[in-house]
DNA sequence: CGTGGCATGTAAACGGTTACATGATTTA
DNA sequence: TAAATCATGTAACCGTTTACATGCCACG
């Protein structure tokens, strides 16, 4: 039964807690998984319609005391559980990652000698703020979920993305650095074709 | 006028050596680009075809001296490099990554405990396989390439990719460890049920 | 000569995003 | 009751992969 991976996201997000609605869950996936997944409506509810019909999940009733909107929830069922963990157990598939930002800087030389810095620069903030909005979910976790049998797993998936991520911000500061560099010995070239060669500033 | 990526990689990449094929092209992205980006004929071909129709590339007579196969060859033209440079000016957009060994650590408490552990080997597997790969490349490149005016920005890809690989790798290192510990905790916690808590083992 | 791999291309299917439509519920 | 927003859903579109079709060239 040939199966996308929305589907395992959704019942997923189901094991850790159920009776969810598709938009509770959309929510649970941008604010966990969001920064290495993401999933649209136009995804989830054909999904949850889907595994509704197989029977990996089943529709639970709205408690009808408090009537919080109208929205349909579901829960796991066994079926639904097994399926799940047949799937985390097969090896998983890593997708070709799709960096645009590394694609400019690889046609870079066709460009101003500025725009890889700027690109850098974007990289920079965007991973600046990246680390706090790691460190702000890892305080978050250590505060709520110390004592869930999943923290050690949630708390590997923030460590891996912090540190990529750190690394990732270290070569900017040294990529930087170079092309500054580069930009300065490219002066100095052109000064040096036209009066005399100063190899080595000095103050 | 709206254009897909495909398309600026083909002009970048004749940027950097006009007179290529379709299957040329191919088999440049995959050699050089290829660890952050990928194309398919099924996008190539059509873009060729396109990007020849508005005047950004040109394709040239194959040269009937030597007669390699037959291949439709292109070069860019000033409007194409143009359109290159106007893109490369752009911010890059930084497309949401999807990790699905990412996804399937935040759910592996769902799964018995062998799994994640082993999914962190397998990652550590394909890390130590792109380090190597991505050494060899940075050889080849410091060999064949160190005096073209790519070469700074080429190596700028290459030690980022190297950078985050190595992070990564370490976290796995780390990440086994505690995993080990964890399973060794287990045990600890499951004898001392029954018996006596042993609460550090010693020789 | 014919087989295998090179090179080009196309059609179909897939996964995913976006935009839109709609009702229901809160709030002002 | 009007406006804003919550929640669900659908249709269309886009980019991409995959599978397939085909002809050409080199080599045995």
């Amino acid at each position: 039964m040939k199966r996308n991976r929305t589907s395992y996201v959704i019942l997923g997000m189901l094991s850790i807690e159920p009776n969810r609605s598709g938009y509770e869950i959309r929510k649970a996936v941008a604010s966990s998984v969001g920064y290495f997944w993401g999933e649209s409506y136009g995804q989830i509810y054909p999904a949850l319609k889907q595994l509704a019909a197989e029977g990996l999940i089943v529709p639970t009733l709205t408690q009808a005391g408090t009537a919080k909107k109208r929205r349909q929830q579901y829960a796991l069922t066994d079926a639904g559980r097994a399926c799940l963990r047949g799937w985390l157990a097969l090896p998983f598939q890593n997708d070709p990652p799709r960096n645009e930002f590394l694609l400019k800087l690889f046609f870079a030389r066709e460009a101003d000698p500025g725009v890889a810095i700027a690109h850098i620069r974007q990289l920079q903030e965007l991973n600046r703020g990246a680390i706090g909005i790691l460190e702000g979910i890892e305080k978050m976790l250590r505060q709520q979920a110390s004592q869930s049998p999943h923290f050690p797993y949630w708390m590997l998936t923030l460590t891996l993305g912090a540190a990529m991520t750190r690394a990732a911000l270290e070569w900017g500061e040294s990529a930087l650095a170079q092309l500054a560099l580069a930009d300065a010995g490219a002066i100095e070239d052109r000064q040096a074709t036209k009066s005399d060669p100063p190899p080595t500033p000095e103050g």
